[in-house]
DNA sequence: GTCTATATGGCGATAGAC
DNA sequence: GTCTATCGCCATATAGAC
C-alpha cells in the first residue's frame, strides 16, 4: 500500500500535468486524495516545494527508460529506428509526463533546465549522440538529436490542432505511423529513396 | 496614436505570452497601461473575452506572413529552405507570438484550435503542403509540414534546456545554423549527401 | 498525521460618481 | 471612458485540538 506523500504526489502529477502550477488549489488536490489541504502541509512545506518534488517524482524513473534500446545487438540504424518508436510510446503511455515536459519548457526557469539536463535527459542523451555518430559523423550530433526529440514530441502535441488543417487524415495519429515518418525522414530526408 | 482598446491589447499580448491567462491580474495589466482594473472593463466584458481577442489580435498579422516566399520565381528547394530561414526568424523576432502558440497548444481548446487552423494557420500550411508535393511527392505531405515546423519551432523552445546537455555549442543558437540543419535534413536527412 | 477553523490577501467583477 | 470603493469569493498558509 502507498503512504500519504505517495497518493499525494501521484495525484499531484495527474492534476500539474493537466492544470499547470496556479490552475491547481491546494484544496482540490487534497480533495482527490480525501484530505484536508491543510494535511498536505504537513507533507511538502508549501506549495512550490510540492510542484517541484512532484516533477522529480514524475521523472524519477524516466533516466533508465531506453536501456534495452542501446544494449541491442544491432545496426546503429536499427536503434534510432527503435528508438525513435521507444519514444513516442513512452510519451503516449505516459502523458503526463509529457504535459510536464511540455510546462517545463515554456517556464524555461534555469535551475529546473538544468536539473532535467543533468538528472533526466543528459545519458539518454548521450547514447543518441553516439548513435547519431556513427550513422552521420559528418553531422552535427547535438542538433541532430534536437531535431530527433523535437520530431516525435511535436507530431504528438500538434494532433489536436492537425486535425482541423488540410490533409489531415485519421491514421496520422497512429504511432506507427508517426515513427514511420519521422525514422524515414530522419535516415532519408524527403530523398525519396523508398521508405 | 492608439486608442485605449489598442494600447490594452499590445500590454496583454505582452503579459499573456509571459505568464498565461491566470498569472495575468486584470489589475497588473491595468498598470502597464496607466489605468483602473474597473476601465479595462469598458474595453472587455470579462478576462476571457479580453484574452480570446488578445490571442486573435497577436495572431492577426500573421495570416499573410510568407507571401513572399510562395511568390519566389525558384525551384521548390529554394523556396522550402527560404520558409524554413523566414519562419525560425519570424519566431524569433515575435517570440510573444511563438509563446502563446505554445500555450494554445497546450492547452488545446477544441474551438481555439479549429479558429488557429482555419483563420491563422491554413493557407499558409496549404502552401507549404504543395511546395512538398512538388519536392518529395511520394511522401505524406502533411505529415512531413508537420515535421518542417516541428522542428522550426522546437528548436526554439528547446534552447534553455540544450544549454546544459551534452556537446552542445553557442553557435546552435545562431538562427541561420538552425536554419541550416533544419533544411539539410530535410532535403537529405542523415544521408550526408553533403549540406 | 489529520482535522476544523481561521488569518490574510489577491482575484474578477460591479456600482456609481465624474 | 475613467475613476474610487467595494462586494463576494477563493487562494495559500497557519493555529491548535485530537
Amino acid at each position: 500500500m502507498l503512504n500519504s506523500k505517495e497518493k499525494i504526489l501521484i495525484q499531484a502529477k495527474t492534476l500539474f500535468a493537466e492544470r499547470g502550477f496556479t490552475d491547481v488549489a491546494m484544496r482540490s488536490l487534497a480533495k482527490t486524495v480525501s484530505m484536508s489541504a491543510a494535511a498536505l502541509y504537513h507533507h511538502f512545506p508549501d506549495k512550490n516545494t510540492l510542484y517541484l518534488e512532484t516533477v522529480q517524482y514524475a521523472f524519477a524513473d524516466k533516466a533508465l527508460l531506453f536501456s534495452e534500446v542501446w544494449q541491442l545487438y544491432s545496426s546503429a540504424e536499427k536503434k534510432l529506428e527503435l528508438f525513435v518508436s521507444s519514444l513516442i510510446q513512452a510519451l503516449i503511455s505516459d502523458c503526463e509526463f509529457h504535459r510536464l515536459i511540455q510546462r517545463e519548457l515554456l517556464d524555461g526557469n534555469t535551475e529546473r533546465m538544468k536539473m532535467l539536463a543533468e538528472d533526466v535527459f543528459k545519458e539518454q542523451f548521450s547514447f543518441l549522440l553516439t548513435l547519431i555518430k556513427e550513422i552521420a559523423p559528418e553531422q552535427d550530433a547535438h542538433l541532430v538529436a534536437v531535431s530527433v526529440s523535437s520530431l516525435c514530441m511535436r507530431h504528438l502535441e500538434m494532433q489536436p490542432l492537425c486535425r482541423y488543417l488540410p490533409n489531415w487524415k485519421q491514421e496520422h495519429e497512429a504511432p506507427e505511423v508517426i515513427a514511420k515518418h519521422v525514422i524515414g525522414l530522419l535516415l532519408n530526408g524527403l530523398a525519396g529513396k523508398g521508405l
